[in-house]
RNA sequence: GUGGAUGUAGCUUAGUUGGUUAAAGCGCCAGUUUGUGGCACUGGAGACCGUGGGUUCGAGUCCCAUCUUCCACCCCA
């Protein structure tokens, strides 16, 4: 195939056939949401590089490696979003919403885009939704935040999922940390790998996730942070804890847990699904205190999360999950002759104008043929109009799914057909049958 | 960026030691007495065998390159 019909490696199309489960999820996650009170922020897929390099952090590897970066006509530096806090904090900054009432509550659904080779639950363009919650530094608005992400998850059916939690402590605590893990990295630096070694320069606690056997080994008995927080992040992390079991939340601690991102502070947490692959982070985020002012806004604490959509799409494929599915016409109306389809397009202009799901051949097929079509389509009634019904101005409504059939007068169709659809009338059917004839 | 696997009709696959018009099932379209779907039967359309080179009288089958997809590392959602 050539480049023409071909999609870009590590993208995606959402096909007629799945854009309904696209729909449901993005719904759940929206009015979820709006129950905690977060409203949508829609922002631009593309930002000055700059965004980025300051809020993601010009030592991460999605900033040295992944970003897609180019100049625009202009000779303006322009990435692709490769997450949406910063943009998100950007915008909320520009339009001075820190200056409204606190805390400010945003929620966004978008695409993100990242140069990475793909894999299972790994693409170029992939779609998050995601948080984020500015000027609240108590403990209860962690809880509130994972609250919020378990909810999401609960409401488009994952159950079968764990939450890990961590605190990586303030910039301070987290100095003294960095240097005990140096210290004891350094001991053992004979027997790290490649990576590792290199981490220890740029990010010794990026060491403690490394899956080789010999490194998580001596991993297992590094220091580790909880156990260099500060007063006040010991505190903090202790509250956001007991917040969790009075929500009855469950959670581990997972004390190698390390977010890739330079803006975490204090609170990390992951959700993370065993089902999917190696990619198993469903749903990531975290504390950044320190954020919007790094970015140039005032200094108010903030945190937030964003969750992988087509991870979690992967998530109920793989535990076997049924979406809702989408709604079925419900009425197709086979019509026979030219007459007839003038007649028909009357009544599915009517029918469609009362909200219902009319559908009616274009095709110019036979009278068989449209009624495999009608089945093919899971149409709920199926109606035939030939001359002698239009003569006789009735025609006879087929139920599909069990072949009842009941004559209808056309020009109360739409009314009879509201009442049959409605409240699942099929009880009421004789009724309606009986007051026709 | 590193490593392993894959690539034949829309989908799932068969194609023997390289040999005449590349098969099958599902799906699609159309028929099986006149105007009623689901079942069954019959027929039809649909593939330059990922792409580009090469070896050969001859390649879907062998070799090289390249791309895609998949899986893992790395990293992250």
């Amino acid at each position: 195939m050539s480049e023409i019909n071909r999609a870009v490696k590590g993208t995606n199309d959402v096909l007629p056939d799945e854009s309904s489960n696209w729909q449901f999820v993005e719904r759940q996650m929206l009015s979820t949401a709006a129950l905690y009170g977060f409203k949508e922020i829609r922002v631009p897929v593309f930002e000055h590089t700059e965004v980025f390099l300051r809020s993601v952090g010009d030592t991460t590897d999605v900033v040295q490696k992944e970003m897609y970066t180019f100049d625009d006509k202009g000779g303006r530096s322009i990435t692709l979003r490769p997450e949406l806090t910063a943009g998100v904090i950007r915008s909320v900054i520009e339009n001075g919403l820190v200056n409204g009432a606190l805390p400010l509550k945003v929620c966004y659904v978008g695409g993100c885009y990242r140069y990475e080779k793909p894999q299972a639950g790994r693409l170029r363009e992939f779609h998050q939704f995601g948080v984020e919650c500015v000027g609240a530094a108590e403990p209860n608005a962690d809880a509130e935040v994972i609250a919020l992400a378990r909810q999401v998850l609960n409401s488009i059916g994952i159950d079968k999922i764990s939450l890990e939690i961590n605190s990586i402590g303030c910039p301070e605590c987290r100095k003294e940390y960095h240097k005990a893990l140096k210290e004891y990295f350094s001991a053992n630096k004979d027997k790290l790998c490649g990576t590792c070694l290199d981490r220890l320069e740029r990010n010794p606690m990026r060491i403690l996730d490394c899956k080789s056997p010999v490194c998580s080994e001596i991993a297992g008995n590094a220091p580790v942070v909880l156990d260099y927080l500060c007063d006040e992040c010991k505190k903090h992390f202790e509250q956001v804890k007991s917040y969790l079991t009075a929500m009855n939340i469950e959670y581990t601690v997972n004390p190698h847990i390390v977010r890739g991102l330079d803006y975490y502070t204090r609170t990390v947490f992951e959700f993370v699904s065993g089902d999917i692959g190696a990619q198993s982070t469903v749903c990531g985020g975290g504390r950044y205190d320190g954020l919007v002012a790094q970015m140039g806004g005032p200094s108010v604490p903030s945190l937030g999360f964003a969750m992988g959509i087509e991870r979690l799409m992967l998530v109920l494929k793989n535990q076997g999950k049924e979406l809702p599915s989408a709604d079925k016409p419900d009425l197709y109306i086979a019509a026979l002759g030219e007459k007839a389809q003038l007649k028909t397009a009357e009544l599915c202009a009517a029918l469609r104008a009362d909200g219902f799901k009319v559908e009616t051949d274009i095709c110019g097929r036979g009278l068989k043929a449209q009624m495999k079509y009608a089945n093919k389509i899971g149409a709920k009634y199926s109606l035939v109009l030939g001359d002698t019904e239009i003569g006789e101005n009735s025609a006879s409504l087929k139920n599909m799914a069990d072949g009842e059939a009941f004559t209808v007068k056309l020009d109360i169709l739409s009314d009879e057909l509201f009442k049959i659809i409605n409240e699942q009338a099929l009880n009421s059917l004789e009724d309606l049958i009986s007051n026709n004839l």
